[in-house]
DNA sequence: CCGCATCCCACATGATACTG
DNA sequence: CAGTATCATGTGGGATGCGG
């Protein structure tokens, strides 16, 4: 039910695991499919390495995506989302479309 | 479409104006009804005078929430959500649908 | 190529006191 | 009651360099 206890709980876990500066978009880009480390980098220019490094491991610890490390020279690690990280789809699908409808209001608003 | 860069914008954008670490929560308690200032802050022991307010006048800039000022003493003000702000309920609805299969998740993890 | 360790700082947040 | 103002703090995050 809105706006009790466990509720507010529930919406703030949520938050606490795909939330954040970065977590969104690293989701984004993997909604797409397996990343390599260097391509989200890439895709990323404004995150340093520390960072990515950071919310990756993160984001592996709650299951959300696979690490998948190619024992080779040069080195090569894959991320994907895990099978019960397709979830977050669903939920990124829907806060992007209120993202939306608020841009629209913000420019209406201006006219 | 999932991926690209309006999908990242967007999805940031709501993060922007309804995530951190305080608004969802009040949010949760604006979907209940009308709140007095010292009610939110009653129902948020943890939270300062400080944070709440600007919480607030942050959510009233986005016209997420109304503010209504009744001139007497002592003061009383009251925050509700505007109308255009009741479309954040569904939001919150299926971000805390979300964290209750993640709680799931991770107590079947520990057993 | 991928990532860890270290140092460092700005800014978000906290604590406290005061006021209409 | 519902804030402001001021000062203090700590931690998220950046820059840089090293290592397998």
């Amino acid at each position: 039910m809105l706006g009790d206890q466990h509720f507010k709980e529930t919406v703030e876990l949520t938050l606490k695991v795909i939330g954040g500066k970065w977590k969104p978009v690293i989701l984004c880009h993997l909604t797409e499919g397996t990343h390599r480390f260097g391509e989200l980098k890439r895709e990323m220019p404004a995150i340093t390495q520390k960072m990515l490094t950071q919310q990756l491991r993160e984001l592996e610890e709650d299951a959300i995506i696979d690490r998948k490390v190619y024992v080779q020279v040069p080195p090569k690690v894959e991320y994907s989302l895990t099978e019960y990280g397709l979830s977050v789809k669903a939920l990124l699908n829907v806060m992007s479309q209120w993202g939306e409808q608020h841009q629209e209001r913000l420019s209406e608003q201006r006219m």
